[in-house]
DNA sequence: AATATAGTGGATTTGAAAGTCCAGATTAGG
DNA sequence: CCTAATCTGGACTTTCAAATCCACTATATT
């Protein structure tokens, strides 16, 4: 299965799609917002730890805390979150494994996957965490909407 | 790291990149050529047993045996051995690790992803052992020749 | 037939990623 | 000050791909 991130980075991105406005802030529990996206609770928080370290939450201790975004969802890429909990390596091996590969001395693949990768991350770049909330609550309408409409008929 | 591919794959397409032409066929054995790729034997070997039940290599025991490629390199395309290897439906899964994500019910990265993929598989597809063997042959021969100017200069 | 050389297939081990557990630190509220 | 709620961080366990090991089968050669 080809996967973009890891597990754990896969349940940062998926956590964060559900976090709620509060005001001016995003505010959310780790319980809370795990048990809504349906993923283990307790590795999750691992990588919460994570993303507080690399300054994207901010940690609230003591009842009624939590974590906070620490910038607005539009100001979060989904390659930021990639790159702070995956590390920055992640996209830099050569696709054959080949130790010796770079652009001086490239693989059979190098120069395709150079030009796919690119993209790749120029997309994942521009998406940003506002994006992925909206679209998610777009489908989630539209998919209440033909469940009435289903009923209705 | 990204893969294209599982280990067990990426060792078979280095291996192959190995074989060596005699006469009509190509021909070699399993020790010999994990050495020159450089790759574990005993594993390369399992893989090499999936390619035979896949029909891509005949296996031939005893003193002087081997294997033998039942096509022309130019007729083996990389995702055919991919395929054959890691099985079908490697692509097959969302990216973003959604179990509801389908056309009909599209997570956020779908849309991008299915672009991509298809281009990545439309060049994995029409890449060939053949191309895989001459670029690397190429490499090869530009390396010396470069190591030639510079011993000359 | 005996021997040596190859591939085969099942059992086992290793290592890294994924996942869990729990005692500890922090803080809000009574 | 006590309690409950919340995050923290280290130790531990589980899972799975990767890798190894070894006894077995098949066959060419003599």
């Amino acid at each position: 299965m080809i996967r973009l991130y890891s597990k754990g980075c896969e349940y940062a991105v998926r956590a964060l799609m559900y976090v709620e406005e509060n005001g001016e802030t995003k505010r959310f529990q780790a319980k809370e917002v795990c048990a809504r996206a349906g993923i283990p609770e307790a590795f999750t928080r691992k990588v919460f730890q994570a993303l507080v370290q690399a300054g994207f939450l901010k940690a609230v201790r003591g009842p009624g805390g939590g974590y906070l975004l620490t910038k607005n969802p539009q100001d979060i890429s989904l390659l930021e979150i990639m790159k702070a909990v995956d590390g920055e390596t992640r996209y830099d091996y050569c696709v054959m494994g080949l130790d010796a590969c770079d652009s001086a001395n490239p693989c059979p693949l190098h120069d395709m996957w150079a030009g796919a990768k690119a993209e790749l991350l120029a997309t994942l770049q521009a998406k940003t965490l506002r994006d992925l909330i909206d679209t998610s609550t777009q489908r989630q309408k539209s998919a209440k909407a033909s469940k009435r409409k289903r009923k209705k008929a």
